[in-house]
DNA sequence: TTCCATAGAAAACAATTTGTTCTGTTTTTA
DNA sequence: TAAAAACAGAACAAATTGTTTTCTATGGAA
């Protein structure tokens, strides 16, 4: 990819993170992006066909690193590494966040986090569902296998809004711990040891 | 309140609710609303300032209904009655929710779904937690209380979006065995009984 | 029923915003 | 070095927003 374009690209992604820290993405109009970005009017349009498209954009290129690099810990180790050692998928997707890799934490705790956090959820789900097999029996209760799925990737990326608002004051292990602690039960009963 | 008013309120919450199901909500437009409506520009911004304004109002008023009734349930009941009664909080939010009172399903399937998805969700928790009082313990692992709260909420819009979009196949009956069956370890140590 | 305060309609308005189209310049790459 | 592509800048129509003004209709109290 051309040089200009790389350049173009990170400076109107860079000045559409730096708005979302200051207001919420309905009032963020294309006109502040591209004086934020010093790109011309024409140049923006040439890239993005409108304020949506980069939404998407941005939220395919930051969640795509941090769910790529989630679904190889899944590949070796599996969603959940049995008993208490630390290398359970949450755990690292969480160590991944706090890093801030790419201000992945501005988006989160921006006005208009639940945009962010939709699609992440969506990401997860797809995520998680590879590694299901089979329904789940809990106390006797059968549960569809999509429900429990959705409840696991809802339930973490509602955690997640939680720290982040929080101003996340625990350490992505001691949150691990939280989440496993209430969603153990389920996992225990549902997912494929490999 | 004069008739008017009324009349004129109501109709700009049933043309913003049917656009609703139609669009996104970024994409409606004041002048839509007003058509649709059948009211003068004037008159749309005596009552509301903004959109923004228009989409609290109708937060409020819907949701108002929908809390203020489970908050009694809860006050007689409690969050959860014991074993299988069938009179818990969730299973009674899941009914008004299916009776879809005042057409609130459209907006919980509508494509700006997320925006009363998250007022609900905050409202839920506010009632959730007059019904705590202590911290939780899970299996040895102490848990905020606060997170605790967040799950539970968290987990329960999160299914309510995952019924809603896929056409609400499941009773309100059987979706609350499957909230219990995912929460019910966290309620049992967590809740106080009355 | 009468009266008046208030709600509403209609139109016009400036100010923004959007997305396009033009021309001319700079940079990449073949 | 020359062609191709990316960019800047300006100008543009169209749509949208929120306000103002003038006038009409209506509800509620006396």
């Amino acid at each position: 990819m051309d040089r200009r374009q790389q350049k173009t690209r990170a400076a109107i992604f860079q000045a559409f993170i730096e708005l979302l820290a200051r207001k919420s993405y309905t009032r963020i109009t294309v006109q502040e992006i591209i004086d934020l970005a010093n790109v011309g009017r024409t140049t923006f349009y040439a890239h993005f066909e409108t304020k949506d498209d980069l939404l998407k954009a941005l939220c395919e290129t930051l969640f795509g690193h941090i769910i790529s690099s989630a679904a190889d810990c899944v590949h070796t180790h599996g969603l959940y590494s049995d008993g208490n050692a630390p290398e359970s998928v949450f755990c690292h997707l969480l160590q991944h966040l706090q890093e801030n890799d790419h201000n992945i934490l501005d988006l989160l705790s921006c006005e208009s986090s639940e945009i962010f956090l939709r699609y992440f959820k969506d990401s997860l789900n797809e995520l998680i569902q590879t590694q299901f097999v089979k329904q789940g029996k809990i106390g006797g209760t059968d549960i569809p296998q999509d429900f429990l799925i959705n409840h696991i990737s809802g339930s973490f990326v509602e955690m997640v809004l939680w720290w982040v608002k929080g101003r996340m004051k625990q350490t992505p292990e001691q949150l691990d711990l939280y989440f496993r602690a209430v969603i153990e039960p389920i996992l225990l009963f549902t997912y494929r040891e490999i």
